[in-house]
DNA sequence: ATCGTTATCGGGAACGTTACCAAAAAGGCA
DNA sequence: TGCCTTTTTGGTAACGTTCCCGATAACGAT
C-alpha cells in the first residue's frame, strides 16, 4: 500500500495541487466548501505530508541531532531524556547517534546529520576527538550546535557543562576532612576537557589544605575494559593511597570492582568517592558515595538553548557556557 | 555556506546535470577523462550527494530505525549495541528512538519512521502497547520489521528473544534447590510478552517439584518508580516469601532496594535473584545473582534478520522467531 | 457598460537527484 | 558513399510539496 499524496487527492477531487496544498494548510483564499472537503478527503484517506519532500524543499526537518560517546552510560542516557523532554514539548523528534568515542564515528554522525538537515545538533565529544573541523564546518553551514559535557575550547558555541570544578573540589575537600592524605585520582585521558576540570578542582582542594599535588597519584585511564582495573592496581602496589577519588562513571564503577577484587577494605583501608550517576550507588557494597552531575538538567538546558537559537535565528547573539552545579551524596564508601 | 550540488558541478564544467550525475557514479557510459574532471572538481569542492533528494527520488534512505522503551536500560543500550555493529558494518544508520513505555510515543515514532523513509524498523514494544495495528500499517507499506524481546502473538514478523522460560525456570530451579518455597515472583505488566513466558518458566519449575502454584506470589508492577518499592513492601508483609524471582533489569533494582530498605537480611531471611542484565550485580550487597540476557547478540541477530529482508526483499519467505539462551549467573545473594 | 476589487482557483517552477529517451559525432563496413 | 553501430553527451520527467504568478468569475462602483 502506497502513502496518499496531495496529487492524488488533486485528482480525486478535481482540484489542483496548490489548491489542495492551501487548504490543507488552512489558506484564508480557499472557499470553506473545498477546504472542507478536502481535509475530510484527506482524513478519511490517512493522508500525512511527505518529510523528505517537506525537507527537501524547506531544507529543514523538525528534528535535531544528538551524538553521545556512549548510551549505555546513566549520565548521557539521563542526558538525553532531558533532551528529548523540551523537544517532544517544542515538536521535535530527537535522532540519537552514538560515537564510540570515536573521532571516525562523530564524524559520520555528523554528516548524516547535517545531510539529513535535522535543524540543529548537540554533541558531546567523542574521547578521541582532537579537532573540532568537523563542528566548525556545520557551523559555517548555518547549523545551531549546542556542546555540552565534553566540551572543547576550540569551538565557539554555546555550551552546558556540570560544574566539574567544584565537584571535584568537593569530593577532594571530603576526602581529606575524614583524614586522608594520599589521594588518588583516577580519571579519563587529559584531552577531555572535563578531565582537566575536575583535575584543577582535585587541585584547588589539595592547596587549601596543603597537601602537596603529586602527580604520581593522577592516572589517566583509557576506555578499554581492562584500563582501569590495570590502572587501580598499579596504583594501588606503587602509590599505597589511603582514598581514590574517580572522575567518571565508568571508572567508578571499573575501580571500585578493581578495588575489592584486590581485597582492600573500603572504605577502612582505601575511601572511595566517584563522580559519577549510576542509580545504583546506594546498592553497592559499601555503599558508594558519589559526586552526581545533573543530567536530565544539562540535556534539558542545551536543548532548549539550541531550540531557542533555531528558532530566533539570533545569528550573533552572545555565546554562554552555563554551568550547572553538582550534587554531594556521601556514603560509606568514604567515611 | 551552502552545500554543493550536481547542478553547481555541472554549470562549473560546462556539462549537464546527467552526466555529472553519471560521472559521479563511475558509469561506463562516460568519457574516461570527463569522469576524472567531474571527480576532481567534486573532491575538492568536498561534493555530498543529497540523501534527503535520494530518499525522495528511491524511497529509501540507508537507514533503519530502532525503538526502544527507554535506552537508560542495559538490557536495550546493549541490545542496541548489537544492532549498530552490524548495521554500521553493512553501510546502514540506526536511527534510535525511546517510546517511554507510552503507546502514543511508540505510534508518533513509528510515523516518523515510515515518514522518514527508513528501510526497517526494529522494535520492542512499550509497556502499554496493546494493540499492534501500527505494526501492521507499516508492514502493509512493504516496511521491512523484527520485532525483538517485548514481542507479540497478534503480530506476523520475524522476532528474536532471549529463552525466557528456560531462563525464569532455571532462576526458579535453583532457588528451589537450595530449600526454598515460598518464592515471590515480581514481574512487570501481564500484557507483555516476556511477562507470560517467565511466568510459565516458574511455574514449570515449581511443578517440576511439586510445589502448589500460588498466585499470590505473584505481582505485576507497574513502570512508576515507586511501583516495586510497595509491591514488596505488600508481598512481604502478606505473604512472608523465603525468596524473591524478578523479571526485569528494572524491578531487580528496585526491589532490592526495596528489600534491603526493610531490614530484610539477603539471602538468609529472602533469597534474591534477578532476570536482569546489570553490569553491577556482583558490586551489589550482596553479590546478586542473576539470569542474563544476551541482549548484544538478540540486537546483532534481529539487525541481521532484518538487513537481510531488506536486501533480498524475499517477500514471503517464511517468518521466523529465533530463540536465544540466556545464562545464568549465581551469586552470594540466593545462596 | 466599463472598470477595479475581491474571492477562488490553476499552472509552473523549484528543491537535488536519477532514469529514460534522444541526439550528435565518430568510426566501421559493404 | 551511404548506412549502421558505438561512444558520449544533453534534455526532460519524476519523486511530493509549496510558493509565486496569473487567470477567471462575480460583484459593486462609477
Amino acid at each position: 500500500m502506497e502513502a496518499i499524496t496531495i496529487k492524488d487527492i488533486a485528482k480525486a477531487l478535481n482540484l489542483s495541487t496548490s489548491t489542495v496544498s492551501r487548504a490543507l494548510r488552512g489558506s484564508y483564499e480557499i472557499n470553506n466548501e473545498t477546504k472542507k472537503l478536502v481535509l475530510e478527503y484527506a482524513e478519511k484517506m490517512n493522508y500525512h505530508p511527505n518529510p523528505i519532500a517537506l525537507s527537501l524543499k524547506e531544507n529543514r526537518s523538525k528534528a535535531i541531532g544528538v551524538i553521545v560517546p556512549e548510551i549505555a552510560n546513566n549520565f548521557f542516557s539521563q542526558a538525553i531524556n532531558g533532551i528529548e523532554a523540551v523537544a517532544y514539548d517544542r515538536g521535535y523528534h530527537v535522532v540519537i547517534f552514538q560515537s564510540h568515542e570515536s573521532y571516525e564515528r562523530e564524524r559520520s554522525n555528523i554528516q548524516h546529520l547535517v545531510g539529513r538537515k535535522v535543524d540543529g545538533v548537540l554533541i558531546s565529544l567523542s574521547g578521541q576527538t582532537t579537532t573540532v573541523e568537523h563542528l566548525q564546518e556545520i557551523q559555517k553551514r548555518g547549523v545551531p550546535l549546542v556542546v555540552f559535557d565534553r566540551i572543547s575550547n576550540d569551538i565557539i558555541s554555546n555550551k552546558v557543562i556540570a560544574d566539574n570544578f567544584q565537584g571535584a573540589y568537593e569530593a577532594t575537600e571530603h576526602l581529606i576532612l575524614s583524614g586522608r592524605k594520599r589521594i588518588a585520582h583516577i580519571t579519563s585521558p587529559s584531552l577531555l576537557y572535563t578531565t582537566n576540570e575536575r583535575l584543577e578542582g582535585y587541585k584547588a582542594a589539595l592547596a587549601k589544605y596543603n597537601i602537596p599535588f603529586d602527580e604520581n597519584l593522577v592516572r589517566y585511564c583509557g576506555f578499554e575494559p581492562e584500563d582501569a582495573k590495570q590502572v587501580i592496581f598499579e596504583v594501588l602496589e606503587t602509590q599505597k593511597p589511603d582514598a581514590i577519588f574517580t572522575a567518571s562513571d565508568r571508572l567508578a564503577l571499573d575501580s571500585f570492582a578493581a578495588v575489592k577484587a584486590k581485597g582492600i577494605q573500603i572504605p577502612e583501608q582505601v575511601a572511595f568517592i566517584g563522580f559519577t550517576n549510576l542509580g545504583v550507588a546506594h546498592l553497592l557494597d559499601p555503599p558508594l558515595s558519589t559526586i552526581v552531575q545533573p543530567a536530565f538538567a544539562i540535556g534539558k538546558t542545551a536543548a532548549e538553548m539550541l531550540l531557542d537559537t533555531i528558532e530566533n535565528k539570533q545569528s550573533n547573539a552572545a555565546v554562554k557556557t552555563i554551568k550547572i552545579p553538582t550534587e554531594v551524596n556521601l556514603r560509606t564508601s568514604s567515611e
